[in-house]
This record gives C-alpha cells, sequence and structure tokens, in this order.
DNA sequence: TTATAACGATGACAAAGTGTCACAAAGGAG
DNA sequence: CTCCTTTGTGACACTTTGTCATCGTTATAA
C-alpha cells in the first residue's frame, strides 16, 4: 500500500526508511507512534514521508505485510518438517515468535505485529489467493466431514498459537507456562470437547 | 480507572460524559477518537476531563468495563437458559451481539469494544476473580481429563465466537454466512480435529 | 462567625503532531 | 536546450494534547 514513489526508491533509501519506522515502532504502540519521529530518524524532510505513504496506518500495513510474508515461509519450512501435522507446527510456531522475542529491541515490534494480525484476523497458516499451505498440510490424519472444515480447523488453530504467543511476548506469562497451555489446547482440540 | 473525582459526579452529569464518550467512540475509532470532541459533546471544559480521567485510554477502559460488565449478565442468563450447554450459549451469544449492531450508531462502538476485548483476550465467558461463570456450565457432557481444561474449552470458545461476532458487525460477512461458519466451528470442537 | 482546608471547575497556554502546498531540483525524451 | 514528469523540501495552518495557575464552593474546626 505505499505509493509508486516508495516502490521507486533505490533500495538502501528504502530500508533506511523502513528501519526508521521499526525503529519508532519498537519503542512504542502502533497508536502512539509519530510521524514525525519516524521522519527525524530517517533523516528526510516531513513532506517525502507523505510522498511514501498515504499516512501512518499506511506505513503500519507495509511492515505487517512484511513480516506476514516472512512468517509464511518459515511455516511453510514447519509444515514440511513436521510431515504435515498442524499440532505439531503451531507448538514449532509458538517456539519461534517466543524466541523471536529475545532480541528485546524487536519485542514490542513484534508484540505490535502479532496484535494487529490478531485484530484483523489475519491467518497466519492461510491466506485467501497467493501461496495456498493446503497441499503442505496433512489431511490424512484429520477428521473432515465436509470441504470447508479444513478452513475452520486452520482458523481455529492459527487463533490459540497467536494467542498464546502474543500473551507470553507481553510477558503476562512465561514460556514455558505458555507451551504448556498450548499443547493441552491443541490436546482438547484432537481429541474433541465432547465426552464419548 | 476513572478518578475519585468522576466517581463523586452526581448520576446526571455522570451520564452526560458517558454518553458523549460513547458518541465519539461510535463515531470514529479508539484510535482516532479526540478528547476535544468529548468534551465538546459534553460541554465541560477541557481542564475537567482531566479531573475525570487520566488521559484516553483510560476513559476507553471505563466503558470497556461498563459493556463486559452488562455482557457478563447476558451470558448467565443464556447459560441459564441453555442448561448450561456451552456450545448453544455460544449461539446465543452470537446472536445477541450481532442483532445489537443493528442499532446502527452504536454498530462502530460495539465493534470498538469486541476489537479491544479480543485484543486483550479478555474471556467473555469467565472472569479470573469475581463472578465465576464455572458453576453454570453444565460439565458432564464435556471430556475434561484435568482440572484446568474446563478453563482452556472456554478460552477456545470465547475466542471463537468473539471472532466470528467482529467480523459480522464489521460487514465482512453476512449474519447467516457467520451463523454457518460459528455452527461449523463448534461442531468441530465438539467432536475433535483427529480421526478417529 | 470566621478561618482554613479540601475539593472541583475553568480555560489559556506551551508543546507537539498532522497533512498540505508552493516551489525547487532532478532527470529523461525529443 | 527545452519541455514535461517525477521527486524533494520545509514552512505553514491547523488540530490535539496535557498542564497549571486561579477561581469558586463546601465543609469542618476553632
Amino acid at each position: 500500500m505505499p505509493k509508486k514513489t516508495f516502490i521507486n526508491l533505490n533500495s538502501e533509501k528504502k530500508q533506511k526508511i523502513e528501519q526508521a519506522i521499526e525503529k519508532e515502532f519498537s519503542n512504542t504502540s502502533f497508536e502512539k507512534a509519530s510521524i514525525s519521529n519516524i521522519v527525524e530518524y530517517a533523516q528526510i524532510p516531513r513532506g517525502s514521508f507523505y510522498q511514501y505513504f498515504e499516512d501512518k496506518e499506511d506505513a503500519i500495513k507495509y511492515i505487517l505485510q512484511k513480516y506476514m510474508k516472512r512468517e509464511k515461509e518459515i511455516m511453510k519450512e514447519f509444515l514440511l518438517k513436521n510431515r504435515g501435522d498442524i499440532f505439531e507446527t503451531s507448538i514449532d510456531i509458538y517456539e519461534y515468535l517466543t524466541n523471536k522475542s529475545k532480541e528485546e529491541d524487536k519485542l514490542n515490534l513484534y508484540k505490535n505485529v502479532l496484535d494487529e494480525l490478531k485484530k484483523n484476523n489475519i491467518n497466519i497458516f492461510q491466506e485467501e489467493k497467493e501461496c495456498k499451505i493446503d497441499d503442505s498440510i496433512n489431511i490424512e490424519m484429520l477428521d473432515i466431514k465436509n470441504q470447508e472444515d479444513i478452513k475452520y480447523i486452520m482458523r481455529i488453530i492459527s487463533t490459540i498459537t497467536r494467542t498464546i504467543s502474543i500473551e507470553v511476548i507481553s510477558k503476562k506469562m512465561t514460556k514455558e507456562k505458555g507451551k504448556d497451555i498450548l499443547k493441552n489446547e491443541l490436546e482438547i482440540l484432537r481429541r474433541g470437547m465432547l465426552k464419548k
């Protein structure tokens, strides 16, 4: 969603601006981030920012998109490693996200990104159009009654994985505690909630 | 979280201010809401707002809390009506939330509130300290393997119910479509994701 | 009654942020 | 070299925020 002007920029300048945006989003929430700071960090005149992006929202979307893309690649790797087992993959993603947060300076950026993805209910496992991950999933092991079930299953797992990850990154609980909860929740999802 | 000064206000003035806050949050997102508008709607001097609340965040929390409380009461009613069946209750809550949104002027306020609750992962079904709903839940029908399972189950159902409701209120899908998805997801949760 | 403390009301104000615009600079095609 | 399109620039008007000195109103003690 950045403007054409930004796309056309040489990668050096582009990177400098990206870093400035990420720096600001690392220091504070998306809500409180200011364009004034960003242009200062990037050492560009104020007018330039508006030449590149519509507004702050636009810059957020750009960063979001970038992180989404990276995460999808990671996801595919994990699915492959686990022979399509989505439950094991969920735990790997949890480990990945919570380890990432060790890079203290990016911790807050990561929290912001995950928050936003969660708020917009963006499914890390599967995104509508491009890049269908379905093929990498082992459907054999799942109890699929109709076509759409796989979509619903992915939605549910995606949501609980991200929710726990955010809680850990926000330091509401330890990494170990989070993993324990995630494992328990996944177990419930596997076996079902209803008594047989 | 409002200051003592606000608590002490006579209910007439308090209500006027509440309405002003809700009006502003109905017109725009929490993020873009401005205190300047609020004090104008409430016809109070700017300084007074800061006498009552710490800042905008504080006012948001106040409204959030108010709506949470109301929802918890509704929830208890629904649980009772459904003899503790959490799956049926989930659908009732969905119906309640999406019908509420018919009051067009409050639609956006409702979306904002739900978004924030979701972001903070506040469980509509169950809240830690006061007001334990556990007693109203029919545990007999559930497959509980250990003490904590009930907590996890409530977490999961709460999340998916709210997620769908938000998507419908935001007009990303029709009420019928949303109900269909919710029913399917609940069915998957009931029977489990793993092939027997 | 009077003094004084406690609380609430008020709006001007400094500080900071936003988005725009007229103009400057750069660069490519003919 | 000239014209035209694209990009760079920062001053500016406007809005918003949070604070603070000051004022009014009770309430309480002497």
